[in-house]
DNA sequence: TTGTACGCGTTATCAG
DNA sequence: CTGATAACGCGTACAA
């Protein structure tokens, strides 16, 4: 092997081991003369303290991990781009594993990252409500986890969320003040916890209306594009809304296509509103109200908790929660002005 | 500490730790009656193989880098998660670094990753058109590295590309075919692989349909949203064309909030086409006309490309080069008829 | 089929 | 300030 290794380099350098170690490691003390020739012949010679010895050694691994429902999806990537702002501020990496909304891929994810490979993880859970008592299973061994956006309620561990209820609340709110009293909530899945939080805040907003709840009203939908098509079609023909309010941007997006292709008019005939952190949602035709969630920050928030935990590890399970505020922005999808 | 290892379960059923280790690799050879017996209690007692130490033995991390210039960006995310998907088929894990175009981060993430954290590197490079050389001063210990979309043209290692030169001929053409006869532009970084050769098909497509090239009509853009809305806005007022080409879908949605603001009509007063891999571009007011590039595909390839040269490291600096199909989509953005 | 012993490349400890 | 040495956890010759 040409390959060069700390050994070698104390070699060419007469010296120890020791010696090189410590000029790559801020503590030890050593002569700044040493130092500086230790420096410049590594660099000549391109040698790096070799990672996986390190952190054997140190038994850390200086990378978290951070585990998505899915990965083209503005929210997401802009989250993920949060952590990774502060990671790199951290010295940390980051591995990125997407579970394609499919439990058995988060599993295997997480127990597969409890073997060093990561010293603390950052997840939006996978939108399939199974059983995930599974994390409570690794015992004193279980990694610093931090939860963003899409959590278990039961699990006990910090998390950054947004205000979904209440903008929820305020969603619905915004649509009955546009006139609208027949307002189907299009839902991924309800029995999770995002799904649900948000349900709850539509139908307190109906009731404080005194808008009956209907439960017909509820559209579930599916992670397929095609499937959603059909879905979103049928609901718009058979329940005829006269606005939607969805609980993800990608439903949103099928409601436009639908109305696209079954002549219904946004806003005349129907109004739209959705969670969605699309940048470009003013160039939409019409431009889409949504309820806008900070993902950039979200994710800085999750990636400060964990650097929290990981910085002192003694509040290891400690369930803080950061509760962030999304901002409804009213676009010409729920207007009711003269257009 | 608490934590297990394999001394501990060898300890635990009165075997080697030889025997344990065998059990988790599938060469040797081992009764399957103790393997199966270690592999039981090695999920009882939540045991793994720990990474470092495995790779650290082994000299490989079953890790591949992947570098992107933006991640919040619809082409960039499909084009990971291609990766991913392969990656994951391949049993290998990914580390995501961004640099934000800029060059030193480039080069420090770069020369950070040759420490054994990674096998590969597949990486899009920053859009700052500096000495790249530094990639050549790795010697024989250069990571296999795999270039896919905006590529360093003289450094020699595999690429994924697409048709860039021919798809930016067809795109002003059908420009032209729609009436255009002053086409502007717009680019982020001429000098770069990817905005020259997009500009050279912009240019031949005018000069075979004996348009002359009018230099002012390249519209220098930077990646700050506020710029590009100062010099769009100036671009569209003072030079007047009446067809935008905008090299990469940033620009394209600069020109859309510009020429709202300003008033101008797409598609009668200026017609727009862009590079852009956006899902809901027929959502857009009006729907974008697009030359999308298969950027999951894109991914998918440069993946298959590195673990190819992963897998027989006999060819490390073979140059070869896949290129993929763009797709021109026209919609309204673009259209002459009648509205 | 199983066990022993060594080394992968580092760094912390201790001695000088 | 520098050097020798042990240990991190694992996988593989080699021996039994």
């Amino acid at each position: 092997m040409d390959s060069i290794n700390i050994k070698k380099l104390a070699e060419a350098l007469k010296l120890s081991t020791s010696t090189i170690s410590r000029a790559f490691r801020d503590n030890s003390d050593i002569s700044s003369a040493t130092k500086e020739r230790i420096l410049a012949k590594a660099k000549e010679l391109n040698y790096q303290p070799n990672h996986y010895a390190s952190n054997l050694r140190e038994q850390k691994s200086k990378t978290i991990a951070v585990i998505v429902p899915e990965l083209a999806n503005n929210y997401f990537s802009q989250a993920i781009h949060g952590i990774e702002r502060i990671a790199r501020e951290n010295g940390y990496h980051i591995l990125i594993y997407v579970t394609d909304d499919d439990y058995k891929k988060e599993v295997n994810f997480i127990q597969h990252l409890h073997n060093g490979r990561a010293d603390g993880i950052i997840m939006s859970v996978s939108g399939e409500a199974n059983d995930h008592n599974y994390l409570n299973n690794f015992g004193a061994k279980r990694l610093p986890l931090v939860f963003f956006d899409r959590i278990y309620e039961d699990i006990e561990t910090p998390r950054v969320i947004t205000n979904d209820y209440n903008s929820s609340y305020l969603a619905t709110e915004h649509l009955i003040e546009q006139g609208c009293n027949r307002v189907a909530y299009m839902v991924v899945n309800k029995s999770l916890s995002i799904g649900k939080t948000r349900m709850q805040g539509y139908i307190d907003a109906l009731t404080k209306h005194e808008i009956a709840f209907d439960e017909n009203l509820i559209v579930d939908c599916s992670n397929s594009y095609e499937e959603n098509s059909v879905i979103v079609k049928r609901a718009l023909l058979e329940l005829k809304p006269d606005g939607v309010f969805a609980s993800v941007e990608r439903l949103a997006f099928a409601t436009y296509y639908a109305c696209y292709d079954l002549g219904i008019k946004i806003p005349d005939d129907v109004k739209v509103i959705s969670f969605s952190s699309l940048e470009i949602a003013p160039l939409l035709n019409p431009s889409l109200t949504t309820i806008t969630q900070p993902a950039a920050e979200i994710g800085e928030e999750a990636a400060k908790l964990l650097f929290q935990i990981l910085d002192n590890d003694a509040d290891k399970n400690q369930s803080n929660e950061l509760i962030l505020e999304s901002k409804i922005i009213a676009r010409n999808s729920t207007s009711n002005g003269v257009k």
